[in-house]
DNA sequence: GCCGTTTTCGGCCCGACTGTTTTCAGTCG
């Protein structure tokens, strides 16, 4: 598994230097090779030795043969002749907004300019001015972006985006003339990670919908046309705002909500339909089809409506055409929530309102977290005494140290997973405990070692079938959605954690990246269902 | 480089926006 990142990382960059020596249509397709291995859910190493690299889309004859050799050598012999050709800091060039390969390559051919520094340096000199195609205000854009390069192309935590984004979206509901307002792209696949927020709205009055969406606290205009805002936000968020007509919301949401990939497949499946799919309808010839939901869409191509978090094309399109939908987790199917760490300080009062807020939730039992085993035994004298919620007390302890038992066992134990090394796989047998599940798996999923981490703990969870723990995202447990997925294929389970009560949005993002894996309450721990 | 029950060769998503243009190229999503 560890090898996919590498492998996707070695031809996007394949990929990269191709469209800096100019070449027309390799780069879209070690692209779209390196996309599909990304997220991709098996080893690529396994599809290899199962010699089914053809299989994976995007992966043809030529492509397949370097990934074999990035998986014999470690490194592949074309990549380090690309490399020689283009001087190493004009890759980043290309990383600066508005600054595209063409650009890119202009600089360093015309200018000899070879890195942002240089590239600073020569629009300090005047060095850009009568260049054709450079006019003052493109210079001026290109010399600020190079200020502030560093947020660019960043990807950063889901349940950040969702701070930012409810933010703005309440914001616009209360004080633009807007009607629907939905926020699409990787927000609304629920990515472990977003670069941008895309924010559609249908309103009779764009401008005024600008006017707010510009005035708000922080944010500075990008560019604003008819249609479509872009701002960038003090926290350095890039949001884009668009208006669409009604009739055109579900055709827009679709469109904008990807992936990539996945829109290429319905736009490949309308073609064999004989219609074509915009951002503003469906069209069979000049005749507009219903567009103003996304079932509209879907159904345009004789499928049912799509969840939007697992749009990816792995096969939800097959999935769609036969029927075979799965009926994903819904946040309304959790009737636990088992990771409420509380404070030595929490009086009988404030359990009772916690028992009570997870009542209104819809919650059946609750699981409280102390940090102490005083703390575990005051607070069993109190939790057998609530029925409604059933109240159980458990310890998170980390992984590999005994579980606590002075007075009684703790009812759970959280593993921590946090800052151990995983058990080698012939090692594969679980702690000595009552009931428990691996959480905080930690490791950075934007680099290299941290996804290698994961593989080994979901394989040696899959091995010794302990359940794993799912939050909303990597910024608290690193567990991915395409590491989740293979191990809920393998039939692991899964406990679905809020880490807290009473927030909407961080059930929803947990719940979200288990949906992301194809999860079903049937894998859940603590959902409905679950004997 | 990839891909195809209309193609094994000839296509490759496409529209918005910007800055520089006198009709368009480049970037972006």
């Amino acid at each position: 598994m560890s090898e996919n990142l590498e492998v996707a990382r070695a031809l996007r960059e394949i990929a990269d230097l191709l469209d800096l020596l100019g070449e027309r249509f390799k780069p879209a397709a070690y692209q779209r090779a390196s996309r599909s291995i990304e997220s991709l859910t098996e080893d690529i190493a396994e599809v290899a030795k199962r010699d089914q690299l053809r299989a994976v889309p995007g992966v043809g004859e030529a492509i397949e043969e370097k990934v074999r050799e990035f998986l014999r050598t470690g490194s592949i012999d074309y990549l380090v002749k690309l490399r020689a050709e283009v001087p190493p800091g004009v890759l980043e060039l290309v990383h600066i907004p508005g600054v595209g390969p063409k650009t890119a390559r202009r600089f360093w051919t015309d200018l000899g300019v070879q890195n942002p520094a240089e590239l600073r340096a020569a629009i300090d000199a005047g060095r850009l001015v009568g260049m054709t195609g450079f006019g003052p205000v493109k210079i001026a854009k290109i010399h600020a972006a190079l200020d502030q390069a560093t947020m660019a192309g960043l990807r950063r935590p889901l349940l950040e985006a969702a701070r930012v984004a409810e933010r703005i979206v309440s914001a616009l509901r209360e004080r633009a003339p807007v009607d629907q307002v939905e926020v699409a792209g990787s927000f609304r696949r629920r990515r472990e990670t977003v670069g941008d927020l895309d924010i559609l709205v249908t309103s009779a009055e764009p401008e005024k919908v600008f006017d707010v969406f510009e005035s708000l606290e922080g944010a500075t205009v990008a560019l604003r046309g008819p249609t479509k805002e872009t701002i960038r936000t003090s926290e350095g968020w890039q949001v884009d705002l668009r208006v669409v007509a009604a009739e055109s919301f579900g055709a827009a949401l679709q469109y904008f909500t990807g992936s990539k990939d996945h829109n290429v497949a319905t736009r490949s499946l309308a073609r064999d339909r004989g219609l074509k799919i915009n951002e503003y309808a469906v069209m069979r010839g000049e005749e507009r089809l219903p567009s103003a939901t996304e079932a509209d869409i879907y159904r345009s191509l004789d499928l049912p409506w799509i969840p939007p978090e697992i749009r990816e094309a792995q096969g939800e399109i097959e999935a769609a055409r036969s029927g075979r939908l799965p009926a994903l987790l819904e946040p309304s199917d959790l009737l636990g929530e088992f990771h409420l760490h509380v404070a030595p300080s929490v009086d009988d009062a404030a359990l009772a309102q916690l028992a009570g807020a997870a009542h209104r939730a819809g919650l059946r039992s609750i699981g409280l977290v102390p940090e102490s085993d005083a703390e575990a035994a005051r607070l069993g004298a109190w939790a057998v005494k609530r029925t409604s919620p059933r109240v159980l007390v458990g310890r998170e302890v980390k992984f590999g140290d005994p579980v606590p038992n002075s007075l009684a066992l703790p009812a759970f134990v959280v593993w921590s997973a946090a800052g151990v090394e995983p058990p080698r796989p012939e090692r594969a047998a679980r702690p000595h405990g009552p009931t428990g599940w691996l959480g905080h798996l930690g490791g950075d999923p934007e680099t290299a070692a941290g996804p290698r981490r994961i593989a080994a703990w979901v394989d040696w969870a899959t091995a010794t079938k302990m359940p794993l723990e799912v939050t909303s995202g990597p910024g608290y447990d690193g567990l991915d959605s395409v590491s989740l997925r293979r191990f809920t294929e393998a039939n692991g389970r899964v406990v679905v954690s809020e880490l807290g009560l009473g927030t909407e949005r961080t059930r929803a993002l947990a719940v979200g990246t288990a949906r992301r894996a194809w999860v079903t309450k049937a894998s859940v721990l603590n959902a409905a269902g679950w004997p």
